[in-house]
DNA sequence: CCAGCATTCGAACGAGCGTTCGGAACATAC
DNA sequence: GTATGTTCCGAACGCTCGTTCGAATGCTGG
């Protein structure tokens, strides 16, 4: 951090002044800094709103580095989603290859394959190893401009929309398709919501107890109580 | 529309070369479509990644315009979410209003509740006079990072917030407050993501019938359907 | 017709952006 | 030691950003 030389810049003889100055040597450390510190800054800021020099300064390197490694901002984007998404997804299929494993041919027990669901994200989001603010970077994805984001959005979503829409199928035989894929819509609603992080962000009116300091496990159960009789209630027959 | 002159630009004597450009005189109009460009392309591209310069060219104006009627770019973004919002929030009120009204002293009924809160944003949504890119620009104040954004989302949602949780409260007297709280959460995601316009956004996999073409009154039917079922589903106990 | 005001524009300013590039520091293989 | 490849950095390149400013335009009241 010493002071910049007040020196016109001579663009070919640059004094060689760098003494002793420790290089790093783990590239893996490196991409996990920059991974953290995208996170963090994208899920606070957005993705144009944070620049790659507050990334790569609060990563502890530099703009050139944050290139070397992933090609380009937006790359550095998937990588930071990418990151998060790929354990949640596996983690939801492996719950539901073990519900329908354990099932047999016999119908799906609704509660389970909500939690095969909403589960894992919470397990991910309360990770401790890596900052937690995985929180917003859920959020973003379904919101956020980027047109590579749409894309990866519906790579990242299609994949378990399917698996899912089955499951909820075999839980309830008698529903309407429609419906189901319209009910999982909402499910998806209250998910993002909850994973955004908004519980914390929207205090409470006076009177009204504050939402802020729930246990995971409490916002999970009651979660999965509201979608569950959501997806049960019957259709209104219309005109 | 004229091109315009290759000649370098002579700072002090500009010469006098416009000749029967029409001059527009209807500040009004003007701050009006200065907001539905703002709204369209905040909606699109976000608020970092909207310039003044896309939305005042979309508008058909200048850079200058947008600063002499609404003073910054941060301003143009709050003036473009209180236009839409501020509808929204009065017609929430006076539905409430008649609702109890009507009720007296008796318990309201949940599923009209409900509607007082969800049928205004409907009809924003389908206003014909203006662009109906109302969509995103909801979504965009629950996850856009200027801190200004976040006074405007408690003082928009704050009123409101506050109304609704009495009244369900009033709708379900056995219903523990905390529940309350935190199903109404719930209700907002679930409002979000689809006034978000995301049910567009996600094609339905193969097999299934697809969600883009519903009728908003079907939408709007089925969330008061899936959120009042919620709503009455009993807690779980806890250990 | 002329003064005063509201409205609009083009041009410029300084700052910050993503990206590129040459080379320094380090590790390894010969 | 020397050659080679990986990892990282500082500096620079264009470019676009939000904002400012002086001037031009048309309207209004005398």
């Amino acid at each position: 951090m010493t002071e910049a030389e007040r020196v016109t810049a001579s663009p070919a003889a640059a004094p060689i002044a760098t003494d002793g100055a420790p290089r790093r040597r783990n590239p893996e450390d490196t991409k996990e800094r920059l991974l953290d510190a995208a996170e963090r800054l994208f899920a606070d800021r957005g993705f144009e709103g944070a620049s790659l020099r507050a990334v790569t300064q609060a990563a502890g390197t530099s703009v050139s580095a944050a290139h070397y490694h992933f090609g380009s901002k937006e790359a550095l984007l998937v990588a930071t989603i990418r990151r998060r998404t790929e354990p949640v997804i596996k983690a939801r299929a492996a719950q539901l290859d073990a519900l329908e494993r354990r099932a047999g041919g016999a119908a799906l027990p609704l509660e389970e394959v909500l939690e095969a669901f909403l589960r894992p994200i919470f397990a991910e989001r309360a990770r401790p190893d890596r900052g937690d603010d995985f929180r917003r970077i859920a959020a973003r994805l379904f919101s956020d401009p980027p047109p590579i984001i749409a894309a990866l959005k519906r790579e990242v979503f299609g994949r378990t929309a399917a698996r899912f829409l089955d499951a909820l199928a075999r839980a309830l035989p008698d529903k309407p398709r429609q419906e189901i894929a319209l009910d999982l819509q909402f499910l998806v609603g209250v998910m993002v919501h909850v994973t955004a992080g908004h519980l914390e962000d929207f205090p409470t009116p006076d009177g009204w107890p504050s939402l802020s300091g729930l246990p995971d496990e409490v916002v999970l159960d009651r979660m999965i109580q509201f979608v569950a009789a959501g997806l049960r209630a019957p259709a209104r027959s219309h005109s």
